[in-house]
Formats: structure tokens, sequence, C-alpha cells
DNA sequence: CGTCTTTGACCCGCGC
DNA sequence: GCGCGGGTCAAAGACG
């Protein structure tokens, strides 16, 4: 069972969360490019790995979600995974928010740094990535959290065109 | 010596 | 039109 629940607003975007087991169907689930499955956040905040597909175990994962669409966040409900379809078309953005020490966290893609650059009203600067792979549009974005400096927040940015390369 | 990071400059959209 | 904030470029530097 997947469901998709939304909380408060957090700045301009909204956070919400997404539960699943493993025993779900991942490869019919409409988000599943949208949500990144290789990546997770765990229950106890702790960044995992998403098991392999054939594992045996059916822990729940679940991951913190920023959103930018106006779909999903004028929604008071919570989206259904249609609006979460939608706000895939809108932009193909998910973030992750992570209790971390690193920042470089190792989710099986390779990555070129391109930039850096302070924010405004935060003393953590913010950092730019590219996918590796050429010809791959994806970018991701990296910063601390301004309150909670022991989170970190990862954005990414557009969809793989190509496997994870290990 | 090649490759990746660093870092200031540049660009672009937006609000005033 | 101009300044500001955020995103990207690219030359120079670091590092193996």
């Amino acid at each position: 069972m997947i469901s998709l629940h939304w909380k408060e607003n957090y700045t301009t975007d909204h956070i919400g969360y997404c539960d699943m087991s493993h025993s779900d169907d991942l490869s019919s689930f409409e988000l599943s490019e949208f949500l990144k499955f290789d990546e997770w956040i765990e229950e106890d905040d702790q960044l995992s790995v998403f098991p392999a597909a054939n594992s045996s175990q059916t822990p729940v994962y679940r991951a913190h979600v920023i959103g930018e669409s106006g779909v999903a966040a004028s929604s008071h409900e919570g989206p259904s995974i249609e609006e979460g379809r939608e706000m895939k078309e809108v932009k193909e953005r998910v973030a992750f928010k992570t209790k971390s020490e690193v920042e470089i966290l190792d989710d099986g893609f390779k990555w070129r740094k391109y930039g850096k650059k302070m924010v405004k009203n935060s003393p953590n600067p913010r950092n730019y990535y590219r996918c590796w792979v050429e010809g791959c549009p994806v970018k991701k974005r990296v910063e601390r959290d301004r309150e909670e400096q022991e989170y970190v927040i990862t954005t990414y940015e557009g969809v793989h065109n190509h496997p994870t390369s290990s």
C-alpha cells in the first residue's frame, strides 16, 4: 500500500512523505521515476538504499518529498497519486531531507559539481551537481537546512535517461 | 599530465 | 531600467 501525505508549508515548497512497503509493485507505480526508488529515508531518518527488488523483506520506507506544484499545494486532504503524477509533469523535482553529517550521499549515480552559492538568510552554501553521464539532464542541489543544521536537503531535478551506473 | 573541483563572473527573470 | 537573488559557465587551481 502506497500512500502520499502532505504536511504544512515549508517556505514556498511543500513537504510530504510517502510510505510504502516493499511488497508493492514498484514497476507499476507511476511515481516510481519521480520518487527515485533507489534512495529513501528510513523511519529512523537514516538514509538507506532501497533494497533489491528480489529482497525477501518487506520493510516500510519513508521519504520526505518537497513539491512545487500548485496542484498539490492546493489540496487540503493531501494529493492522490493522480495529483502526484501531475506534479511530475509540471516539474520533475523531488527533495529528500536527510539527517546526515556529510552532504555527499552516494546514491548510485556519479555527479559533477558545477556551482556553489550562498543563499540569502542562510549561513550555509548551496551546491549544484549535474549527472556525470553525457546527455543526461538530471541535476541535483544540496544544502543544509537553515534551522536544523543536522539535516541535509538534497533536491533532484529531472529523470535519468540511463540506468544507474555502479 | 589529465581530470575534477573551486570560485568569481556572467546571465536571466522578476519586482520595484 | 536597474538591482537583486538564484542558477550556470569557465578559467584557474588542486590533486592523483
